[in-house]
RNA sequence: GGCCCGGUAGUUCAGUUGGUUAGAAUGCCAGCCUGUCACGCUGGAGGUCGAGGGUUCGAGCCCCUUCCGGGUCGCCA
């Protein structure tokens, strides 16, 4: 049981006392961080969230007082009183924040005990994800991760402040709505009065900020919990929050406008970087054809070369081949790595492309005694001088090819570009690298589902100039659509929306949809078209990535307060979990196999 | 669903060709210590080697099955 903290009150907070607070009195209240006993004299450290100040206790001063000192272990939460002091010269910790003060003990409350914790709080632990999430609640007492949730916290806040400033309003959408066909797998929820039916938790308020456009409030913001019932990765998790941006009467320079210059205030206010506007713009097509990727990260060079011209005609068939097939041969010159990489490397980075589904990655190392490459017998001479011109191989350069479909072969070099300089260690950390990715393809073909799909999603205006091609060319139409990409990850995305209900429908068959699905389906979206609906169009930002980019973790889990494990459970609250019986009678729901009942009951 | 890596003390890990009583660091507990700040010194406790089965005189180690964690491909409009 815990003492009272009756008559204290917290006068200040540990992190924020300085040499302006000494000889004042002070309250603190936080946490133990450690005890050193000396013998005659007791240190502790107390935490709060910030900061880490240092109490003394003295023997001498207090013997009953520093008895109770003694019994304090780590995470304790205490009330404490004493006064500031300077640190004697010889005993100031330039490591600390407050290093050059402590505070000298006059009362100590003990408000609550601790067992050992699990796990040492404090920053730089070496503990696995599993006992972290399941002990979530110290591991966000961490610093490091209470410095994540802050900064977390100031994004939304800088976001929301612009966002008012701007006209926009914040206006909630359903959480439980309609379950869609297209896109990611939905979360389902069941409702007692309603047998055999199920609402969806959204994906993301696509159709409702669309239909607010349509009821006249112009811009329109949330900050939203969305949800995909897909695998996860280091970036993805099954919620995650975007921040919903909608805006009528405007085409797309009017929304990359404002959404550059939020940005650009992020950072300036988070980083104190300044971000140069407007931001670049790049179509997919060169991104694809340069990086290999629709989010490139242009922070480093070995972009993509095309060579399938001068490799036609070549003797060495899996070139030639490829460019038969209507595929391509490209190529990346990563310069100065011929002496660099051994055969065992450059067979590592062979199987690393397979991942990508290449069949295998061909090489050429220029050396001072000419050219060293397993393919040299298959090509020619003047092949050889033709593609060391035109990648400009000299001495000492590594070029590595792949041949195979457009789409395999980007792929794959564009994941190679990001390897080798992984492997190379030549990404400058400093740098934010930001831009615009434009006119994405408005479809993609899918082979499983043999019919073209939204690469966006099924409300993304074709460009004006490609309209007429939507039922003739599909893949050539290019849409109104654009992502915003930040050192290689894709922070937003949005487009300019379809708002005449015949061009959606154009659309809709386009995919493949009969008229009367795409009414079953969106039929109070394409409805609503009919009642006066403004231009518009929007962007979605995962916040998630946007503070975990600025917040420099590689998992967006670190800036999630609770996150889910890969396999999408949460092992604090054991969620997800088998449920009563009864629970599933009333919902009318019968699970076959009962195995999985057993888990934790 | 596929592939790769991992599971040994509270935690992070080592553990040789299969061979005596499974170790280290740290944490924890006790004692000593008045200027530490990763305090120090001395001592102590702490193990279902993920689980189940098999091979063997003998298994942390080999084999099979299975569970769990991480990464990744598919997937993620």
């Amino acid at each position: 049981m815990g003492e009272s903290m009756t008559g204290l009150k917290r006068t200040h907070m540990c992190g924020e006392l300085t040499t302006q607070n000494v000889g004042q009195t002070v309250v603190l209240m936080g946490w133990v961080q450690r005890r050193r006993d000396l013998g005659g004299l007791i240190f502790v450290t107390l935490r709060d969230r910030t900061g880490i100040i240092q109490l003394v206790f003295d023997q001498e001063d207090d013997p009953s007082l520093f008895d109770k000192a003694a019994t304090l272990r780590s995470e304790y939460v205490i009330a404490f009183k004493g006064q500031v002091v300077n640190r004697a010269p010889e005993a100031i910790n330039p490591n600390m924040a407050t290093g050059d003060i402590e505070v000298k003990a006059q009362e100590l409350r003990i408000l609550s005990t601790s067992e050992t914790p699990p796990f040492y709080i404090e920053d730089n632990i070496n503990v696995g994800e599993a006992l972290r999430y399941k002990y979530r609640y110290l591991d966000l007492r961490r610093p490091e991760m209470q410095k994540n949730i802050m900064l977390r916290h100031k994004i939304a806040n800088l976001v929301r402040n612009f966002l008012n400033g701007k006209g926009f309003l914040e206006i909630e959408t359903p959480m439980l709505t309609k379950s869609t066909p297209e896109g990611a797998r939905d979360y389902l929820v069941p409702s007692r009065v309603h047998p055999g039916q199920f609402y969806a938790l959204p994906q993301s308020p696509q159709l409702f900020k669309q239909l607010l456009m349509l009821s006249g409030f112009d811009r329109y913001y949330q900050i939203v919990r969305c949800f995909r019932d897909e695998d996860l990765r280091a970036d993805r998790q099954p919620e995650f929050t975007q921040v919903d941006i909608e805006m009528s009467f405007v085409d797309i320079d009017d929304v990359l406008a404002v959404n550059e210059e939020m940005i650009a205030k992020v950072f300036k206010e988070i980083l104190d970087v300044d971000i140069k506007l407007p931001l670049k713009r790049m179509t997919y097509k060169e991104a694809m054809e340069r990086y290999g990727s629709d989010k490139p990260d242009t922070r480093f060079g070995f972009e993509l070369m095309d060579v399938s011209h001068l490799v036609a005609e070549s003797e060495f068939k899996v070139f030639s081949n490829a460019v038969k097939d209507g595929g391509s041969v490209r190529a990346i010159n990563a310069k100065g790595c011929g002496g660099k990489f051994s055969r065992r490397d450059i067979d590592s980075l062979g199987e690393y492309v397979k991942t990508y589904r290449a069949k295998g990655l061909a090489w050429i190392n220029v050396t001072e005694d000419g050219i060293k490459s397993p393919i040299a017998k298959f090509l020619s001479q003047k092949d050889i001088d033709a593609i060391l011109g035109h990648l400009n191989g000299e001495v000492g350069d590594l070029l590595l090819f792949v041949a195979d479909r457009d789409e395999v072969v980007f792929q794959a070099l564009g994941h190679l570009r990001l390897e080798l300089a992984r492997r190379l260690d030549i990404i400058p950390d400093d740098r934010y690298d930001l831009l615009w990715i434009t006119e994405f393809p408005l479809f993609e073909y899918d082979d499983e589902e043999n019919r073209y799909v939204a690469k966006h999603h099924p409300f993304t205006s074709p460009m004006d100039e490609d309209m007429e091609l939507l039922e003739t060319q599909p893949q050539n139409v290019r849409a109104k659509a654009y992502d915003m990409v930040l050192n290689g990850s894709e922070i937003g995305g949005g487009s300019i929306r379809i708002h005449n209900t015949h061009v959606q429908e154009r659309m809709f068959k386009a995919l493949g949809f009969t008229l009367e699905k795409a009414w079953e389906q969106f039929g109070f979206l394409m409805e609503a078209f009919k009642y006066g609906t403004p231009p518009h169009g929007g962007i979605a930002y995962g916040l998630d990535r946007i503070a975990a980019l600025l917040a420099g973790s590689s998992s967006i889990r670190d800036v999630i307060a609770f996150p889910k494990l890969q396999n999408a459970s949460d092992p604090m609250t054991n969620a997800p979990s088998a449920v009563d019986p009864k629970q599933l009678k009333e919902l009318h729901i019968k699970v076959e196999s009962d195995e999985h009942q057993e888990k934790d009951v």
